[in-house]
DNA sequence: TTGAAAGCGCTAACAA
DNA sequence: TTGTTAGCGCTTTCAA
C-alpha cells in the first residue's frame, strides 16, 4: 500500500494525498474526507523512509553512551528520550560499552543514516577518529552534543557538571567533620570528570593545609573491579584513611564491596563520599554521603541543546555552548563524621 | 556527495560503484581500487536511507519498554543491543513510560519507519490497540517479540520467566525457614508476571497448608510508592507478617524504604524475599534474599528470537515460540530465617 | 484546488 | 566485467 494506491482509490493525484496527509497546501474539505476514508479503511501508514529520502531529513538522533546499565546513563537516556518525544524525534540507541571500535562503527552508522544529530559520551577524550568525525558532522550541519566527557580542542557543545566545585565542597565537608586522612579513588585522568573530580579533592585538601600522601590517590577507571582493588590497597596502608572520596557510582560500589566484605561499617568505621547518588541505597537509608546530580536534567538539556542547534551549519566560529550544571551535596548520617568536627 | 558523484569522478557507472561497495557482482580489481580511492578521498558515506528505500529493508528494530531507568529493563536493553550489534542491526529506542498513549504512538513509528521487527514489553496486556497492531505487524512479515509481559490470545513469540516455579520455591524456602506469617506485595494482576508470581506464592502457602489472611495479599503496581503503602498497611496489622514476598525490584525498594524508615532491620526484624536482584544491594552484602534472573540473557534471547523469525510471514499457524527462562533463588544471610526452621 | 512530473540516492534486472 | 534504466515511495515545483 503506497501513496499511489491511495491516490488511485480516491481518484486524485499523489500530490493531493501528500498535501492532505502533511497538511501542506490546499485540499478541499470534501477531497480530504474521501482521502482519509480510504486511508483509514486500508490502514495505510506512509513510508517514513521514503519521506526522509525525499525531504532529506530523518527526525532521528543518535545517542552513543558507554553503558546503559549504569544508573547515570540510563537516567540521562530517560531525559533525552523525554525531550526527543516532545519534539517528534526518535532515538537510535548505540551502546559503545566503552569500546572504541564500537564507537567508531556507530559514528559510521550515524553518518550513513543521515541522522539529524548525535549525543555522545565518548569513550576516550583523546581519540582522533571520533574527534574528526564529530567535527565533520558539525561541518555538515549535524547537531553534536557531548555529555559529561569532553573532546578537548573541538569546541563542540556539551552538557557537563560542575565537578571541581562539587568535589571540593564535598571533601571540604569531610574535613570540617574532622577527617584529615582522606583518600580518593579517582577516575581516568584523561577524562574531564576524572580529572576535575580529582582536582576538586586536591584543592580541598590543600586549601585546608592537609598533606596528601601519594598513596592516598589511587587510580580507578570508573568501574567496580578496579575500585575494589583500590579500596583494598588503601585499607592495607600503615595509616589507612578515615574517609574516602570515590569518583563515580561504580567506584563507590566497588569500594563499598571491599569494605563490607571486610566487615567495615560505613559511617562508623570509615566515611565514604561518593560522586553520584545510588538509587537503591537511598531507599534503605544507607549512610553514604554523596554528590548528587539531576541526571534526567542532564539528558533533557543535552537534547534541548541538540534541537537548538539543528541546521546551524552556517554560523561559523560560534562560541561553544557549554552548559555546566551544578551538583548537590547530600550528607547522610555518618554520625562519626559530624561529631568529630565538634569534639 | 552521492553515488553518482563517485561514479563520475571514477569514470564508471553507479551500478559499478554500487557493486563495489556492496561486494555484490563482479568488479575488476583495478576498478575497485580506483573507486575506493575516490570514496576515501572524498570521505563518501553511502546514504542508508536511500538504500533502505531501494531494497525495502531497514536493518533496524524497535524496542518499546516501559522504563529504562529500571535496572531490569536497562539490562535487558543491554542484552538486546549486544546481539543486535553482532548481527548488524540497529535499535530504535522507544520508552513508553507505562503510558498507553506513548506506546501507541511508538507503534505507529515502528510501522512508518518500516522497521524489521519490534521487541516490546507492553504497558497493558489487555489493550486492544496494541494487540491489533502487533498482529498486523506479524501478518506483514515483521518480527514481533514480547518480553516478560504477555498479550493473551495473540500467539506472539516471547521471552518470559518461570515466575510460578520461582515464586513457589522461594516462598517455600521462607516456610522451611520457619515463617508462617508470610505476606506479599503483588504486581498488577492483569499482567503475566504479576499474576504468576502471586500464584506461586499462593501455591507455596497452600501446599504447606498455611492459611493466607486476605490482608496478607496487598496489591502493588510494580512501583515504589505503592509498595511503600502496602508495606505500611502490612506492618500495621494486628498480626503483622514475619516475612514479605515482594514481586519486583521496585516493589522491594518501596517496601525496604518503609521498613528502614521505621527502624526495622531486614533479616532480623523481618525477612524479605524479592523478585529480581538489586545490583547495589549486592555490593554491600545486604541481607536480602532474592529470586534472580539473567536479565542480559533475556534481552539476548529476545533479539535472537526476533532475528530468527524475520521474514517468516508465510509460515501460517506456526506454533508460538515462547522461551521461558529459569530463575535462581539467592538466599542471603537473614539468620533469623534459617534458625527458625531448626528451633 | 488539483495534477503532471522531476527528483531524493540507491539497487538490480537486463543487456551488452 | 560494466552500463542502462527502471524503479523504491514520497515531496514539491510549476502550470493549469
Amino acid at each position: 500500500m503506497t501513496i499511489q494506491d491511495i491516490a488511485n482509490l480516491t481518484g486524485v493525484s499523489t500530490a493531493t494525498v501528500s498535501r492532505a496527509i502533511n497538511k501542506t497546501g490546499y485540499v478541499k474539505e470534501e477531497t480530504r474526507r474521501r482521502i482519509f476514508e480510504v486511508i483509514d479503511k486500508h490502514k495505510y501508514v506512509p513510508n517514513a523512509v521514503a519521506r526522509s529520502l525525499s525531504i532529506n531529513d530523518t527526525s532521528c538522533v543518535g545517542v552513543i553512551i558507554p553503558d546503559i546499565e549504569n544508573e547515570f546513563f540510563s537516567k540521562v537516556m530517560s531525559g533525552i528520550a523525554e525531550v526527543a518525544e516532545e519534539n517528534g524525534y526518535h532515538i537510535l540507541f548505540l551502546g559503545s560499552n566503552e569500546s572504541l571500535k564500537r564507537e567508531h562503527s556507530f559514528l559510521n552508522i550515524v553518518e550513513a543514516q543521515r541522522l539529524a544529530g548525535v549525543i555522545i559520551t565518548p569513550v576516550s577524550e583523546e581519540d582522533v577518529f571520533t574527534k574528526d568525525r564529530l567535527l565533520r558532522f558539525k561541518q555538515r550541519g549535524m547537531s553534536v552534543v557531548l555529555v559529561d566527557r569532553d573532546v578537548p580542542g573541538s569546541n563542540i557543545d556539551g552538557v557537563f557538571s560542575d565537578n571541581v566545585t562539587a568535589a571540593r565542597d564535598g571533601v571540604s565537608k569531610l574535613i570540617e567533620a574532622g577527617h584529615t586522612k582522606i583518600a580518593t579513588i579517582s577516575g581516568p585522568e584523561t577524562s574531564k570528570p576524572g580529572k576535575e573530580r580529582l582536582l576538586g579533592y586536591i584543592q580541598a585538601m590543600e586549601g585546608a593545609g592537609l598533606y596528601i600522601p601519594p598513596q592516598y590517590v589511587t587510580h580507578g577507571d570508573f568501574r567496580k573491579q578496579r575500585a575494589f582493588e583500590c579500596a583494598k590497597s588503601l585499607l592495607s596502608l600503615n595509616e589507612p584513611p578515615t574517609a574516602i572520596f570515590t569518583s563515580n557510582n561504580l567506584t563507590t560500589l566497588g569500594c563499598l564491596e571491599y569494605l563490607t566484605s571486610n566487615k567495615m561499617k560505613i559511617g562508623r568505621d570509615i566515611s565514604i563520599l561518593g560522586f553520584d547518588d545510588i538509587e537503591a541505597l537511598k531507599a534503605i537509608n544507607y549512610k553514604l554521603s554523596v554528590i548528587d546530580r539531576d541526571m534526567n536534567q542532564i539528558g533533557r538539556e543535552a537534547m534541548r541543546l541538540l534541537l537548538k542547534n539543528l541546521n546551524k551549519r552556517h554560523v561559523k566560529n560560534r562560541e561553544r555552548e557549554s552548559i555546566v550544571l551544578p551538583c548537590t551535596l547530600i550528607l547522610r548520617g555518618a554520625k562519626k563524621m559530624r561529631l568529630k568536627g565538634r569534639s
